[in-house]
Order: C-alpha cells, then structure tokens, then sequence
DNA sequence: CAGAAAACCGATTGACGGTCGGTTTTTTGC
DNA sequence: GCAAAAAACCGACCGTCAATCGGTTTTCTG
C-alpha cells in the first residue's frame, strides 16, 4: 500500500542472491557483497557492482554515499516484494475472485498445518478489521 | 500432485493470451486460434503457430493431429498454472512458512469481503480434512 | 602528489519471446 | 492423378535482459 505495486521486474538467480543477503545485512558495500557471494561463486567484483546497479535501477535498492564507496540498502522488504510479485502473476492472468481463492488454496497446499492455521487466522484478522481498498 | 510442480517457465504476452483463449476453447486450430487473436493484432498465423508449439514444447499444451491439422488443448488448468507460478515465487525465495503466510495475507489484501470469506474457508476446510501432501 | 579504491563506460554472450518468409509435406477437389 | 490449397516445419532475425568483465576515469587518502 505504500509502494510502487505495479510491475516488479523480474529477477535474476544473482539478483535474487544479493537481494537477499542485503535483507540479511542492511547497507552494505559492493565489496562486502562481492566478498560473501563473489568469492563463493567466482565472478568479479565488477559483476557484483552492476548487479548491485541494476537492482538500484529498479528501485528495489537505495544507495548513498558513504565516503567514495556506494553504501546499499534494501528499498522493499521481502514480504513486500514477493507479495507484489505474486499479485503480478494473479493480475497476468486478469485472476479474477474465484480463480483468486482456487490458485491461493492450491498453492497453500505446500503449507503444513501450522502456517495453514497461521494464514487463516491471519485471513480472519484482516477480514474482519474490515479491510478492502 | 499430479504434474509437473517443479520450474514453471516464463511465458511472455502471446503465450499468455493463446492459454487463455484455449482454457476458454478447448481443441482449437491455429488457425482458430490468429482468428480470434492474430488478425485483431495483425500478427501473422506462422507466429500464432510458434506461439502454440513453444507452448507445446514447454508442456502446458498437448495437441493430435486432427487430420492434417494440429488440435491443441490445454494440459494443465487455469487455477494449477497460477498456483504453480505462485508456489515458484515462494520457491525461489526460499519462502519459508511466516515469509508464505506474511505474503499471502499482503497479496490477499486486493481482494474483497467476499472472497476473503471464501479463501478462509476453503484454507480450513484443507485443514480440517487434514491436507499436507 | 602518487597509488589505491571505486565508480563508470561499454562490450559480449546466452536465453528467450515474438515475428516471419520460404520450403516441404499433406490434403483434397476437380 | 494432379494441381491448387492448407498446414507443418525450418531456420533466421530482432529486441530485451541478466550475467559477466576489461579498461578508463574519478576520487580518496596517506
């Protein structure tokens, strides 16, 4: 609701890989990055840093200047985004209510039954706050 | 349970728009297929085709030759390929329960009463009939 | 100011979707 | 049967995009 929520670009394997140590570790330097997930799968600094520019390009990383070196942090959270791409494929597919709750539920089934309570709850809770845009 | 599950691949605008068209016409020609899509975007039959074999190769459509002609059908349902898209975003981000749970509830949140209603019960009715797979 | 560190530029490669034109194969109607 | 029509098949091209760097310039910093 505070975002962009539009189209989320898609994400690359190393993308996804350097959002998610940034989610782990909040304003980071390329190097630190480089240093955690470049060494590990052998690429260059230089790659890191463009990913890190691509991910900055769409918006899902801020920057700042900390000294000469760009300092990066996450601009969404996880929750945030992977909700926005799953509402992306629900309004590809122009996923109207019922066809909404079939893909939702199909998709819960991979949930154990805790998460299943927790979502259900969860569901409750919202509904019942009165929640619709 | 029953097909693939496992890395649902990409499909770009025309891909998209030939699923729809076969979930809502199942057994269809390519060449009903440009009738219906390819002349109202001046696309010509040959990428109409392309469309349909990529589709075939990629496995979400099954086709016999009627005649001559290719008759293609949908091989997987509407809902089953959404929940597949869905379960592959969760994947991908190594979504474990609360992340699943947190971005359910945020992309749930675009529907209404009525289909939250609906999504509650149908998560408890796989509940209660005890559903992990 | 010299040397290091980082940003910046731009080039390449490999997928992939979309788009066809042209050639072969299969039907089918005369 | 044979010629015209229909469809499949082949392969090419373009645009986009992630991944990957090498090399050059800029910027610190000792």
């Amino acid at each position: 609701m505070s975002q962009d929520m539009s189209s989320p670009p898609p994400l690359g394997d190393l993308e996804l890989a350097v959002l998610e140590f940034i989610w782990s570790q909040p304003d980071v330097s390329p190097k630190q990055v480089h240093a955690r997930l470049g060494t590990h799968r052998g690429i260059s600094l230089n790659t890191v840093q463009s990913t890190l520019e691509r991910l900055f390009r769409k918006q899902l990383l801020a920057r700042n200047k900390r000294g000469h070196a760009y300092h990066y942090r996450a601009r969404v959270a996880r929750e945030a985004l992977v909700a926005s791409l799953i509402g992306d494929v629900l309004q590809r597919f122009h996923a109207d209510g019922p066809l909404s709750v079939a893909a939702f539920a199909s998709a819960a089934e991979s949930l154990d039954d805790t998460l299943l309570a927790q979502l259900e709850a969860e569901i409750r809770a919202r509904r019942e706050q009165g929640g619709d845009a």
